[in-house]
DNA sequence: ATAGAATTGTAAAAAAATTTCAAGAGAGTG
DNA sequence: CACTCTCTTGAAATTTTTTTACAATTCTAT
């Protein structure tokens, strides 16, 4: 599968390492369930619903047995140690991605569902910039575009 | 209840007649139910999830019934016309907010909750570029940015 | 007013997410 | 390595959220 454009700021040992310094850090466990987890979020591009997640699992890792409420747990787990982000636009349900890697910003196909990635950065300067004029210390920010991609516009004609 | 400060572009008089059009073309009919679900989007401050969204109507109407699938049903009904657009960050579940106002762009302190709008015509025009770029035709946005506002800022010192 | 079709609330069902619990596995200690 | 303590796991049960079925009701166009 072709990874996101967006490429992972990390290296995924370096990610494996700051997971386990985390889970250290809290007094957790590393185990084989929570790696493979990790993993799959890492190989994917991202936006994957916790049931689709659970799915590619099982594929990629017949052998193990890995329950829907683990990939649960791990996802709220990662979600709070901020290693992943969810979001959810439109019909569909919530997703999860990587939140390690380079900030981007969402175009969303409000017919398809189709999310694509995107990096600006006039806007991030300017959204600095915004910030600064309230007296506001950004500390992170969120942009979407909403609308219909190519195919969804020559399909609704 | 108080207006949402990022004004409706539309009076409810004329989204009213919007939704009323669309019905019509679809032969939909126009319920008590409906319009009533319309009226508390339009009153609140957005992103309220069905359940609050069930639950106001209640509160605002105490001597009408409207069971929680008709929430659903015209909750998705508004979304498939665009006049309503729904979306989800963190933790929290599914949210829906009318469509149809002009700007989204929130100011959010992570630490008291103050919300402040804003807009600014250079990353407004800088959304429209990129989503040419993409092939991407533009219907929405939303952009949030989340920090510290000043008073806590100085409070956390 | 009437008829025909869409809509509603209720309750049941399905889907999604969370919790319980006994068995199993990781990490630190000796 | 063995031991122990605690965390984690899968499975199943439970809870929560969303959707569906259906008979009664309401709307819209005559």
């Amino acid at each position: 599968m072709q990874k996101n454009f967006s490429a992972n700021t990390l290296e995924y040992e370096t990610l494996l390492e700051q997971f386990k310094k985390i889970l250290k850090k809290n007094a957790l466990k590393f185990t084989l369930q929570r790696e493979m987890i990790l993993k799959a979020l890492y190989d994917s591009d991202g936006h994957l619903t916790p049931e689709a997640l659970h799915r590619l699992i099982q594929e990629r890792h017949p052998d193990i047995k890995v329950g829907i409420a683990t990939v649960y747990r791990t996802l709220s787990l990662l979600e709070d140690s901020d290693i992943v982000t969810s979001l959810s636009f439109g019909a569909q349900g919530k997703k999860y991605e990587l939140g390690t890697k380079e900030h981007h910003d969402h175009m969303i196909c409000t017919e398809c569902g189709e999310i694509t990635e995107f990096v600006d950065e006039e806007i991030e300067k300017r959204q600095e910039k915004i910030a600064q004029e309230h007296g506001f210390l950004m500390k992170d920010h969120s942009m979407q575009i909403y609308g219909l991609c190519q195919n969804c516009q020559k399909n609704n004609q």
